[in-house]
DNA sequence: CCATTAATTCTACGACGTAGATTTTCGAAC
DNA sequence: GTTCGAAAATCTACGTCGTAGAATTAATGG
């Protein structure tokens, strides 16, 4: 009795006019889904294709290779990005658009990584993405050359809060693993002292708006 | 005349006394060399054994898996780190961390995401590299939050800045690849206008710097 | 001298990405 | 209608990868 649990065996051939058929969109909905509920590395072109209940190869007729189903998820991601922001002074414009970009990457921070290399390799998508910032540190008033510098400077930093927010463990604990230093091991309590002290001393909550808010203050002359 | 290429074959057993022998540091070292001059794709258990002359589980026994030689990899490139900074202003000793920081990063451009990864996930090498940073800003005389606040702002600016600088064609030819926009295609003119006109209008020669003065500008009251 | 342990090579397994051949259906030309 | 090329799917297979487990040899401690 040998239980054969195996699926029917779809035979080949191209599906009849009326059957579903496979689609990039299915493809990539189904490869986020994925990567959204079980990470990155899980996803492999045998699993995707048994999500979809479909053979592996069947997919290249829609996507050259596995790299282009990444980057096609970060596409995915990146086009859920608001293209105009609330009206307001300069500076809440660009607070709007910080939080507006980091609550794409909150939202797949098995993706992050890739967002954000994305990013800061200025793909198109990565560009389009961009403008309403540049449009409003210009409605700012300052020169060319400044809103260029305070446009990278605004990117690099939300890249780098977006990566350690989706870090495991990462600065959200660091805290308290500071303050669990001497207790464990005494030789080790003088590696970091200033780190420690100012942990234990002053808590932050929103480092996140912190940072946008030390970057607009800089950005007045 | 099979002309046999292949290796002396070498016998199995523990090396003699005098023999060589593997060494946690020379794999780590093969390994950095490789992924410097190759990449990171193409580090394998394979071919960093062949590179040392060894059979590939030999690295088993000095290490448990992949993993562990990527992460070594990044505890040797922080170990590089000078954890004593130029005495100084408060603000030269912030830019001379930074600087050092960002020197790490770009000695080992294929390694750059892994680097950032580490630092935002605030790894144990991660903390020990913060510490010159939290000194100086508590050297400046801010509250204990604000100097948590500045640091963190200034570390996920760096981190995000390094990923841009390793990106290939990042920040660097969008100035270019915007101003060759309208004569590809007159329909895409439009999708990014003021970056268009404000990279048109103003070079920046040193992006990073200028972040750095940015931010340290943000935290004088 | 003997037993343990350490360091190495050897063999093998399952998973991966994907090239190439095969099968079936669609859709347009005649 | 019939024919025929392209499109969409499956099937088979190759080379590569990380690494578990056994075999082999040398150092080391009793």
């Amino acid at each position: 009795m040998p239980t054969d649990v195996t699926k029917p065996a779809k035979r080949p051939g191209r599906p009849r006019r009326d059957q579903p058929g496979l689609t990039r969109q299915a493809i990539l909905t189904a490869a986020l889904a994925l990567v959204d509920e079980h990470g990155l590395d899980t996803l492999s072109m045998r699993r995707l294709a048994s999500e979809l209940g479909v053979d592996p190869m069947s997919i290249y007729h829609h996507l050259p290779n596995k790299a282009a189903i990444v980057s096609g998820l970060v596409g995915e991601v990146f086009s859920r990005m608001p293209l105009e922001l609330p009206a307001g002074t300069w500076q809440e414009r660009v607070r709007a658009w910080a939080e507006a970009y980091r609550g794409l990457a909150r939202a797949h921070p098995n993706l992050v990584l890739q967002i954000v290399t994305d990013s800061a390799a200025v793909s198109e998508a990565a560009i389009a993405i961009s403008e309403p910032l540049y449009a409003a540190l210009d409605a700012a008033g300052l020169a060319a050359a400044e809103v260029i510098a305070a446009a990278d400077t605004i990117v690099d930093f939300v890249n780098g809060n977006a990566l350690g927010a989706a870090a495991p463990g990462g600065p959200d604990q660091l805290a308290e693993r500071l303050a669990a230093r001497d207790t464990d091991d005494p030789d080790d309590a003088d590696t970091a002292p200033t780190m420690r002290r100012v942990h234990a001393a002053g808590r932050v909550t929103a480092g996140f708006d912190a940072g946008i808010e030390i970057i607009l203050r800089g950005l007045r002359r």
